[in-house]
DNA sequence: CTGGGGACGGGGCCC
DNA sequence: TGGGCCCCGTCCCCA
């Protein structure tokens, strides 16, 4: 499998707010080249892989890090064009500027929670480990709060929403999915109203126009961050969803549940196989 | 039918 | 315990 693969070239119109100006950012140069993962390792698993980094909450996304402790192997990152290696200046969308964008293993690696796993790990010691599934936490609370998730629905201990008489066995679970049912975070646009403050916060930017998360390969920038993960993999050539009936396979697994819906599986008594 | 993006909800984890 | 942050996943729409 060659080291690099290549990225289709995105549509030149792909820019998403409508009747804005061409945004100034300047793309990376083709051909895109992506660092490319050993051969029968996925790509996702690759990038995702959370191999320990520098925690630094509180101040979203960091851009590239000068030093991630993900430290690929050289061979792998040979390429001075991979992205890896390049983390682009500011875009600007329209009017709303783009706070920050990501090469991909930066996206990838900055996974919060995945960071800081990967540093407890490699910190080891004191750390708190969950008998069932090596979890590691800080503290002890967090720890037995976390093995409430381990209970059965079955459990004594589970316990009900009031509202919709969902069954929780752990009580922060719990907790948070009664405020699902509380929308008090209303939109002062149109109304809308959301359980957190942060969908609130989310939904905004579809009336501003913000996009904070921006792709440094394309310059594509979005106003999600799952969805600018989601358009990261479209940068993958890696196709890592396989359907079981006709072997065809997708970047992405919407897209493979979207096919098993509509093609292979239609009118089939094969229940969705879906798997990786 | 596939590819891609926008919007959003649920829930886990940290402090 | 609660707030904040984040990821995963889904639904919907459009090209």
């Amino acid at each position: 499998m060659p080291r690099s693969f290549l990225v289709k070239k995105l549509k030149a119109d792909a820019f998403p707010l409508a009747g804005a100006p061409a945004p100034p950012y300047a793309p990376l140069e083709p051909p895109y080249a992506l660092p490319g993962p050993a051969a029968g390792d996925g790509y996702l698993q690759h990038c995702l892989a959370p191999a320990g980094y520098n925690p630094d909450k509180k101040q979203g996304l960091p851009p590239a890090p000068p030093d991630p402790a993900y430290a690929p192997g050289q061979e792998e990152y040979s390429d001075p064009e991979s992205p890896q290696s390049t983390f682009s200046a500011r875009y600007f969308n329209g009017e709303a500027a783009v706070t920050d964008s990501y090469s991909m293993d930066a996206f990838f690696i900055t996974d919060g929670r995945s960071r800081r796993r990967g540093e407890s790990q490699r910190r080891g010691s004191h750390r708190h480990s969950c008998p069932e599934c090596g979890k590691t936490y800080a503290t002890s609370s967090n720890l037995s709060r976390h093995k409430q998730t381990h209970r059965s629905l079955d459990s004594k201990m589970a316990r009900k929403c009031p509202t919709c008489g969902k069954a929780y066995v752990s009580m922060p679970a719990l907790a948070m999915h009664v405020l699902t049912h509380n929308l008090k975070h209303k939109c002062d646009v149109c109304g809308k109203a959301f359980s957190r403050p942060w969908l609130l916060q989310g939904h905004m930017r579809s009336h501003t126009g913000e996009k904070p998360f921006g792709c440094s390969h394309c310059g594509k920038a979005f106003a999600d961050r799952s969805n600018l993960r989601a358009h990261m993999q479209t940068h993958s050539a890696f196709k890592h969803y396989k359907c079981k009936q006709c072997e065809k396979t997708f970047a992405l697994k919407s897209y493979l549940n979207k096919h098993y819906e509509s093609a292979c599986f239609k009118g089939s008594e094969h229940s969705c196989a879906i798997g990786n």
